[in-house]
DNA sequence: CCGCAACTTGCATTGACTGCAACTTTGCAT
DNA sequence: ATGCAAAGTTGCAGTCAATGCAAGTTGCGG
């Protein structure tokens, strides 16, 4: 049925062959679901269509994904990069949080390649079915603790900041970075719009 | 089956019995959702108990929300009043963007009291279950095309800033803001907690 | 009191999602 | 190789959310 595009070991590094086929699996999933819902459109692609197309069973679906929309957006769990995270807690590269914060975005956004043009995909049909943003928006939101911890750490106890507030802005950047990366059609580094964003922002707060 | 707490009429303010009754049985389906969830979980509530509560068919529930988890929230489109409204495109109250931004927080926030209880009550709620917390944060996002209107009419043609860029951030003020008022306990003014936060956005930007 | 429009409701259906128990495959050690 | 345990897959049966449709009810204006 599915033209195997991704190869078995094509997809990742190292790892047991379970692992593989594993990862494998999953790509093809949501490859699957992509190619469904940009012909039929969200809602009349069904579990067992996608299931069909990649050759597995409906309930093997789940042990994948919790939920068809999860599938489409290919969420999981995010990690930066133990370099990124740990330059950031011990004062960034710059010094100015708010710089700082830019290549926190830049690293949790640009880091982890399921491909970035699989990424793209998936903005691109988040922008266009309102309910995968919502999924989107509220994925990120509890991915906030993870990164609220670096905040946290960075600050230290003696917080000039309320760590949530720094990780709400932080949140606020990731998004209008991804949007304005997709915007542009996915064209340029990722840091030049985060950085844009950042600048944006402080000519907004200052005005 | 359910003690009506809330009379009929002591509902709206005016108009004919047909929207008195409709709003009652709104609330009443939120009220119950709210008692039940509370009793037995979010996920162990069931569609038709909260039918069974209040009344009325299962059908008839999804005349008046879209999901489950919209009845437990509460949801209905925001609308701020149409003085702030004007007021913040002509020009806002002070002039100064950021500082608008806070009366437009506080006209969405503290402006429609479907009861400031049931408010927190759903807070709460969304506090302790994610996927409501994810549901109400697509919602804000939902309404975010409302608030970007007004932010373009103020900003004009000639805009300095992306309009997109300015609702993110009001949105974070408002989310922010709710966060605050709920984590007191629901005491103070919505605005001195509006207030707090964007000071300390700006504190965090000129760093 | 009549008739329209707005609502409500039951029925039937689809499809997401879960628990369970059996079955297959992979990883590993002998 | 061979065998075993852990990891993973699958079918089945069932629950429940959500929707379309076609008939009832009911508030409202004349």
């Amino acid at each position: 049925m599915t033209p195997p595009t991704d190869d078995l070991d094509a997809v990742p590094p190292g790892a047991g062959l379970r692992e593989r086929k594993k990862a494998a699996r999953r790509l093809a999933l949501i490859d699957a679901s992509h190619r469904l819902v940009a012909e039929h459109g969200l809602d009349a692609v069904t579990v067992e269509m996608i299931c069909a197309e990649v050759g597995v069973s409906p309930r093997t679906f789940f042990n994948y994904f919790a939920t068809k929309d999860d599938a489409v957006l290919g969420h999981r769990p995010w990690s930066l990069p133990e370099k990124t995270a740990a330059a950031f807690v011990a004062g960034g590269p710059s010094g100015v949080l708010l710089d700082d914060l830019v290549d926190l975005v830049v690293g949790l956004v640009a880091a982890p390649p399921p491909g970035s043009a699989r990424m793209r995909r998936t903005l691109e049909l988040a922008a266009a079915h309102p309910r995968l943003m919502a999924h989107h928006i509220a994925w990120m939101d509890r991915q906030k603790e993870q990164v609220e911890r670096l905040v946290r750490e960075r600050l230290g106890p003696a917080a000039a900041h309320r760590p949530d507030t720094v990780t709400a802005l932080l949140l606020v950047c990731v998004h209008a970075t991804l949007m304005r990366w997709d915007a542009a059609g996915g064209e340029g580094h990722v840091r030049e719009h985060a950085t844009a964003v950042v600048a944006e922002l402080r000519a907004l707060i200052t005005a």
